[in-house]
DNA sequence: GAGCGCATGTAATATGTTACATGATTCA
DNA sequence: TGAATCATGTAACATATTACATGCGCTC
């Protein structure tokens, strides 16, 4: 279970409620690449962590709004989950990579298909990344700013790797869909 | 929920048992990249596609073994779901990605420290997929045979990519971690 | 003052994991 | 005949998703 961890870390780069983080893991990157919770299992979440000593209010503002903000205990939480060996029980679920694990049992044909669609996709996601990349110039430091550049860096070279896949996968494919030369 | 279509998948290659499904999962390379599951939700989920009609069993063995086989619904299903359109309810959740992601949350030394192991273990993964490749030859065609040639490739091409992100952000995070050059 | 977005929560349902449980077969 | 592995399952628990629910505050 690491959305405790998950929250910690967005926490850590700045205090927020549990409102913006719930937007944060919808729209975010982090939210994107990494990990995934809607706001029914934040705000519970939250209200554990403040018990355990995680996290704690740090502002009320309007509308019941309660800002968190790490503690040096969740601060050292954080640290020693991510420096621990991976001791990896990794439960990997994908569904878009299980899609492409699966295109084997599809006809050539079919597989071609949607391979194209993969390319196309992930060459446009990787030159919306290029482009956010160019505009904001060259790194000069990685901060507690945020997971900008790490992950836009991430997300970048993924979507290259999976569209260069993908070209490959359609010219392995395409002589046996097409073996009338 | 994609487990079926897993299930769906693996027996599409060949019919299976619940215990050689669950030691797919364990072993496979669909399991360690795509998807997981244990023993405790393959059978019960078999049973239910049998009662649904997309899989049925062609074979009992000792030990109450029972063989299960795709039918033509169930082909049928396969089919539709890897190519309608990713309708992406596209649930990420991935422990070591995450990790990533967190990272600037660390002092750069520390960062530095898990990038290292990141990128020392992806390129041993790297390595001995690039041997298995090499080991097989070059592939002279995809069929029902199995996963085996994608998905080493695009588990290579994934490792080379996540090495490759690892050494891009040492080098960014050095800087910070020797000020004093 | 009406409507929208902010902000938090609970309840019911689905799903997945861990622990528990059973029995058959093979091999030493 | 004893141990290991095959082979399947149920029950209890943890977790996540969907639906339901409430009320404040801002803006038009």
């Amino acid at each position: 279970m690491s959305l405790p961890h998950a929250l910690l870390g967005l926490l850590a780069v700045q205090p927020r409620s549990g409102y913006e983080l719930t937007k944060e893991f919808e729209a975010g990157d982090l939210g994107r690449y990494a990990w995934q919770a809607g706001h029914t299992s934040i705000y519970p979440e939250l209200n554990r962590m403040a018990g355990d000593g995680l996290v704690e209010v740090v502002q009320e503002g309007a509308r019941g709004r309660r800002t968190y903000a790490v503690t040096p205990a969740g601060r050292s939480e954080l640290r020693s989950w991510l420096l621990e060996p991976p001791s990896d029980t990794g439960r990997v679920r994908d569904v878009q990579v299980l899609r492409m694990f699966l295109l084997s049992a599809l006809d050539p044909a079919d597989a071609v298909v949607v391979l194209r669609r993969i390319a196309a996709a992930t060459a446009a996601e990787a030159a919306e990344l290029r482009r956010i990349r160019a505009e904001n110039g060259p790194p000069v430091g990685i901060g507690p700013a945020g997971f900008g550049l790490l992950a836009a860096e991430f997300g970048l070279r993924q979507y290259e790797a999976v569209n260069g896949w993908a070209l490959w996968a359609i010219e392995q494919l395409e002589p046996a869909e097409q073996p009338v030369g």
